[in-house]
DNA sequence: CTCGACTGAATGAATCCTCACTCAGTGCCG
DNA sequence: CGGCACTGAGTGAGGATTCATTCAGTCGAG
């Protein structure tokens, strides 16, 4: 029937599946959350057999573990390429906060993982933890720091502790609006946080 | 067969079993997480027989529910009254942002099933943010708007989204303590949070 | 070209284990 | 006694994972 495409199937198949069964994951687990997510759920809404999604993955936790290092990789990615067109520290921070909104913005239900699933677990947060998350921070503090020794910042913070304000207030902006009824648009409340952030709420 | 032992048990006359169940599943919870934690475990810890355990709840997911309702509503009295002494809003705020991190940096399994635990899932987070966490929120937020009458704070800010900014803040700063392997104290952390919040992070 | 052997991706029913929850008892106290 | 607080082995459902089987597609030989 389809012999037309017979000439070669180097791998399209294959990563047309996984990919595949990543987004309906997504999709399941934002929906059901993890631990009330079937495996035969996912494979559902993936189109796929049951078994198939263990030729992907060895596990169901496995497929969680590949959503969080794909989307952490290309987060992390696409920050410090466009964080290298900036100068100023101040510019560099609103680019990260306006990258970290836009991203879970664009996509709820993968913001609903990030914010909500990953979270369910100490184990989880560990590794979590360990691997990607950590270097966020690091990359708040070390532009938080590079403003520092430009004069810009107060040299009496400290830039670790500085670095999870930030991002917790990035983090509480993104759960908030998950959880809201009302549909607003996620990305523009970049600016005010910073405008906080960097001039602080007293008059 | 069963041990003569049966004497009598500590506290015969209706001992804390409730109680008891509560503490066990805060230990239980933070060690391995909700999903992770059998019902015969938190009763073990108990030193309760399984089926005790529903003698005082009706699932295990009542036993969540119950250790979220009865620490919300201890936290945000104990903030009411104390917030009645004060007067100047930055104070109030300040008096919030302490009592928060001391709070959870008194019992650190609390913390984790608090950080943790409870947000393993959209289902438990509206209900979780439907009950005592709005109110939280809307605590924060009426001390933030007095501010702003009084003329302590910007006028041009949001309050909703303040609040959501300074809880966002604190939070981060529990989650962090938690994963963190360095044992440091959490509750001095308030100052930092505050100061920032308030003055900003520019020179 | 075309047939038979072969490959391995995909399938999905069956397996098998893990608990949350039940309930028939046990013993204590008044 | 009789009721009460408690017990803990048992049950049943649920669901992750497995694996025997299918079959579309490839390849080499004639």
């Amino acid at each position: 029937m389809r012999s037309a495409k017979t000439i070669n199937l180097p791998r399209p198949a294959g990563g047309d599946k996984r990919e595949a069964i990543l987004r309906a994951a997504i999709s399941v687990f934002a929906h059901n959350g993890y631990f009330n997510s079937k495996v035969a759920d996912i494979a559902r809404e993936a189109g796929v057999a049951d078994g198939t999604v263990y030729l992907y993955f060895k596990s169901k936790e496995e497929i969680l573990h590949s959503i969080f290092d794909r989307s952490v990789d290309e987060a992390v990615g696409e920050a410090r390429k466009k964080l290298e067109l900036l100068t100023d520290p101040r510019d560099k921070l609103r680019q990260i906060a306006s990258l970290h909104l836009e991203r879970l913005g664009a996509d709820r239900d993968l913001a609903v993982v990030f914010q909500v699933e990953l979270r369910g677990s100490t184990k989880f947060m560990e590794e979590f933890s360990a691997a990607g998350f950590a270097e966020y921070l690091a990359l708040i503090r070390s532009v938080f720091e590079e403003g520092q020794r430009a004069g810009v910042f107060r040299q009496d913070l400290n830039a670790k502790v500085v670095a999870k304000i930030l991002f917790g207030a990035l983090d509480e902006m993104a759960t908030n609006w998950i959880l809201s009824k009302r549909r607003y648009k996620l990305a523009p409340m970049a600016d005010q946080v910073l405008d906080i952030f960097l001039n602080g709420v007293t008059e």
